[in-house]
RNA sequence: GGGCGCGUAGCUCAGUGGUAGAGCACUAUGUUGACAUCGUAGGGGUCGCUGGUUCGAUACCAGCCGCGCCCA
């Protein structure tokens, strides 16, 4: 049966895939040798919600090309796959499919019956991402399926692992050291979804606002003198307020009040003082004093604060501790009270609002803007104050607003009770496991950005009001007192102890940050709090792969958990990973971040389907060079989707040639020239792919594939081989066809990680064969035993010598059907030993009908000058003798150029003195190359004169 | 404002202290029994600019210009 002129991926794939899983071969030790040193790489767990997009398949495809590479070198792999319980987004995802199915809310049916109903959901739709990742021809091992909410109270049978357990013990663990804590203070709060959020999920969004000014009058009937300007402008004498950056004031002008600047006048019913700067002239002197809050009727102090910065504005600002993260620690600094005037939905509440009330004399429509969302109580506080006269004025301005970056709301920095980790702490071992060769970041530039935020960590809020998630281990007795323990009747245990009598307690309602539990996912993954032998063997792993975008929010996380809880013989902490790759963004071809927003997603899926998930990989993998973006476009996928076809048509050829792969094949045994060539070159391919996988780089491993497959392999040795092949030495041809079967397989077995499928299909193709290519044997080729100098000159000189003939051959317009016979004019022992023993492989590839030697070249051939001699070609009557002279006497400027300027070099004392003996002695050598084939082309230039 | 990075062929990008590369695109050409998802040949670059280090700089250093990202 012969094959298909084509890979038919959409067909091969799905059967390839599901082979490698019924023979087990993805499973962790899968082909490993006896006493194999292991290699694991733990999944970026996916979210659950999660489809595949162009980074996943990026960051997928350099974890295969790894595990796939050490699997078949016999290490003893894991690919640890799993998936993330993403608290908000997935719980976001369920309250809107009960939505359109006129469910009942989630508030209506109650936490349990709503967390039941998303693990209904997790069944159903959350492997969606799982399936995508098999099409890419992810081999992970599926059998160890981690996931952030295993084990979780109510997890359905099948989601019974260890997470929960981890997640219990980290958290009372970091309570019981001091690092975790309860604490009342600003956090970013998200009204969307009624929960805390961590910094690192604020976007800070620009956007076009309003700076508005408004007057504070000073109370008891104080006026102070404001230093104003007097200018004349378009002959019109106008007046303004003096700042700083103006010359002595002109003028002075009695005031009442004080202008303020805000951003968010909604704020104002909170503010508890007037900040100024201490040295400021315009104010120095109402430090101490108070204004009457308007609207409010509340007397707010005038304090001296760095805070307020006299260049900006109008050098006063109103603070709000309560709704400001600056103005809670001007608040805590000059002692000021925090008012809260905002519900968890960021509506005004000032009715029932005990802060609010207390000392103050609130205007009627004050209090009428009771339960009005932010935005619109911020226009109705305009309105009144443009109408009760203390609106000063209003500045257009863009301005920096933080939004919620799942909810993409404003975000409202509002004062709460939540948990936090003391992160400053737990950063410190983080930092050094960095710096000390315990993690290596890879490119290393990576570890500055790492460093960065370790020493600039602020405390981590870790408490979210959600209901999907891992429920905070800590109760409350009626009186306050908490009780922090991994069980409830561990806790009533220690309350009863406490209280020596029995006591009711009530359990924290809040759920933990999901990337709390991502952050023990090196140890979870491997059944962490328990002693597995997974995690004696794979912890800590080898690599982690990910994008730069997530250093801070999982991986500086995962170190300072793993380091707190992993602890080595001796007890010193174990870091989770080695080495950490941190790969490119994919964008699209004009460098544009891939958003669904602007339209310009690149779907990896429609990829696979066009152009099969061998050539999606092979472009993500040589697009992927270290420290560089992506720009991904459709041309160059279609590109290597070209490069399977002509790796399966180089298969074909071997097919119809009766190549086959012999068993004991020793490639040191190959006689013929070109046999032993491609031999050598396969050898120092495999040294280079080896280099590049060991680097990360994977550019220059599937370079090097590519050039090699397409532009020797191809190009050169089977066009070679045919005459061997279809010749009458039979030696020769068992020898060519051994040969040829064998450096095939070498690129199989070498592109396999890459691309999975087409090699899988053509090594079962090509025989039958004890295992799959997925435990093929990588080889230990050494370029230094096999690569023969002798034959790698001879066929170095064959080729140029192919390809100068070629190249006059089309200059001179030589039909390709008509056949010439070459004349050798001047030849060295080399040359002549190569146009007598490679005649047939010459007269093929250049069209060549018979190889003589000559004294001197007729009237009207073409010489072809190259290393070691010079041959013609016979075309007169085809070749006009002035424009071969012209021809070869611009051949003959350029080589003059380059010998000139070596000559100069050699010439240069200097050169001579300080360079080094190597490069002075490739110059002379290469100086004299020249000077010959200048001769050359000189003498074949005045021969061509004669004709004209 | 702080940090990181990028300017090399028309486009997308490798690369190196010692002869400038690839893919795509382009031009010409081809029914040579693996492949037109192909073959063959070809054009195309003062390696952003200016200085410095060096025998030698596209590469190392400094400044400038242009662009991108992250953090405030």
């Amino acid at each position: 049966m012969s094959m298909d002129k084509t890979f038919d991926a959409a067909a091969a794939e799905p059967e390839i895939y599901a082979e490698w899983e019924r023979a087990g071969a993805f499973a962790a030790g899968a082909n490993a040798r006896p006493g194999a040193e292991t290699f694991a790489i733990l999944i970026p767990p996916p979210n659950v919600t999660g489809s595949l997009h162009i980074g996943h398949a990026l960051n997928n495809t350099l974890q295969d090309a790894l595990i796939r590479w050490k699997r078949m070198q016999g290490f003893d792999t894991l690919w640890q796959p799993g998936q993330d319980h993403a608290g908000i987004a997935t719980q976001m995802v369920v309250e809107r499919k009960l939505a359109a199915e006129g469910a009942p809310s989630r508030r209506e049916m109650g936490r349990e019956a709503f967390t039941a109903k998303v693990w209904e959901w997790k069944a159903e739709s959350g492997s969606t991402i799982l399936n995508q990742l098999r099409r890419l021809g992810a081999s992970c091992d599926w059998s160890r399926m981690a996931f952030t909410m295993s084990g979780a109270p109510g997890a359905p049978a099948g989601e019974d692992g260890n997470f929960h357990d981890a997640v219990l013990k980290v958290f009372v663990g970091l309570h019981r050291d001091g690092l975790i804590y309860r604490d009342k203070r600003l956090v970013n709060w998200d009204p969307h979804f009624e929960t805390a959020i961590s910094d690192l999920e604020v976007e800070q969004v620009e956007e076009k606002g309003n700076l508005w000014r408004f007057r504070y009058t000073l109370a008891d009937g104080e006026t102070y003198d404001h230093p104003v300007v007097r200018e004349e402008i378009d002959g019109e004498q106008t007046t303004r307020n003096w700042t700083p950056d103006d010359d002595d004031p002109s003028a002075w002008e009695e005031r009442n009040y004080i202008v303020v600047a805000t951003t968010r006048p909604e704020t104002m019913l909170g503010d508890t003082g007037v900040a100024v700067a201490a040295d400021d002239p315009r104010y120095a002197g109402l430090i101490g004093k108070s204004v009457v809050l308007p609207l409010v009727g509340r007397r707010i102090p005038i304090v001296a604060d760095q805070h307020a910065d006299p260049t900006k504005g109008t050098g006063a600002v109103k603070i709000t501790p309560a709704h400001d993260f600056n103005d809670f620690e001007v608040g805590k600094r000059a002692g000021l009270k925090l008012i809260n005037v905002m519900t968890s939905r960021a509506e005004i509440t000032l009715e029932r609002n005990d802060a609010f009330l207390d000392g103050c004399a609130p205007d009627p429509e004050a209090m009428a803007l009771e339960g009005l969302d932010r935005y619109e109580a911020r226009k109705r506080i305009v309105a009144l104050a443009e109408g009760q006269g203390w609106l000063d004025g209003i500045d257009a301005e863009t301005h920096v607003v933080p939004h919620g970056d799942r909810s993409k709301v404003a975000v409202e920095p509002w004062l709460t009770d939540q948990w936090f980790v003391d992160a400053k702490a737990l950063a410190k071992e983080a930092l050094a496991a960095a710096h000390d060769g315990r993690t290596t970041f890879h490119p290393a530039n990576w570890v500055k950005t790492y460093d960065h935020w370790m020493e600039n960590i602020e405390p981590w809020c870790i408490s979210r009001q959600l209901w999907w998630g891992h429920q905070i281990p800590v109760w409350y007795a009626p009186d306050g007192t908490f009780f922090c323990e991994a069980t409830e009747a561990e806790a009533q245990a220690a309350a009863d102890a406490h209280f020596g009598a029995p006591t009711a307690l009530t359990r924290d309602p809040d759920v933990l940050d999901t990337w709390f539990s991502s952050g023990l996912w090196p140890m979870g993954t491997l059944g962490w709090p328990d002693q597995t032998p997974e995690l004696a063997k794979y912890y800590p792993s080898s690599v982690l792969i990910t994008g730069f975008d997530i250093i801070f929010f999982w991986v500086a996380r995962m170190m300072m958990m793993g380091l707190h809880f992993m602890k080595d013989e001796a007890g010193a902490p174990v870091q989770p990973f080695h080495d950490v790759y941190v790969h490119a963004l994919v964008r699209d071809e004009k460098g544009k971040k891939m958003s669904k927003s602007l339209g310009n997603v690149i779907d990896p899926l429609e990829l696979i389907d066009e152009f099969g998930a061998d050539a999606v990989r092979f472009t993500l993998a040589s697009m992927a060079a270290m420290g560089r973006d992506i720009k991904l476009s459709r041309s160059r996928v279609a590109g290597y989707r070209n490069f399977a076809t002509k790796l399966w048509n180089a298969a074909r050829f071997g097919e119809m040639n009766e190549c086959v792969p012999v068993p004991g094949f020793d490639p040191a045994s190959a006689t013929a020239p070109l046999n032993r060539w491609i031999v050598g070159e396969t050898a120092r391919l495999r040294e280079v792919v080896d280099a590049g996988l060991a680097e990360y780089r994977f550019n220059d491993a599937a370079g090097a594939l590519y050039a090699h497959v397409w532009g020797v392999f191809c190009d050169w040795y089977v066009e070679l081989s045919k005459p061997l092949l279809m010749g009458e030495d039979e030696a020769a041809k068992a020898e060519t066809r051994a040969t040829l079967a064998w450096a095939l397989d070498q690129c199989l077995v070498m592109l396999h990680p890459f691309m999975p499928y087409v090699t899988e299909k053509l090594w079962g193709q090509i025989a039958d064969r004890p295992k799959m290519l997925i435990h093929a044997d990588w080889p230990a080729l050494s370029a230094e035993a096999l690569a023969d100098p002798a034959a790698d000159r001879r066929i170095g000189r064959l080729i140029a010598l192919i390809e100068a003939v070629r190249s006059v051959r089309a200059e001179m317009n030589v039909p390709p059907s008509a056949r010439l016979p070459l004349l050798v004019l001047e030849a060295d022992d080399a040359l002549r030993a190569l146009a007598d023993g490679e005649a047939a492989l010459i007269s093929r590839l250049a069209r060549i009908e018979g190889i003589e030697t000559v004294e001197t070249a007729p009237k009207g051939a073409v010489t072809i000058t190259l290393e070691g001699g010079a041959v013609a070609l016979p075309l007169a009557g085809i070749v006009d003798g002035a424009a071969e002279k012209a021809r070869l006497e611009k051949a003959l400027k350029k080589v003059e150029k380059d010998a000139d300027g070596i000559a100069r070099k050699l010439d240069n004392p200097g050169f001579l003195a300080k360079a080094p003996e190597d490069v002075v002695e490739e110059n002379r050598e290469r100086l004299e190359e020249l000077r010959a084939e200048a001769a050359r082309l000189s003498l074949a230039a005045s021969r061509a004169a004669e004709l004209v």
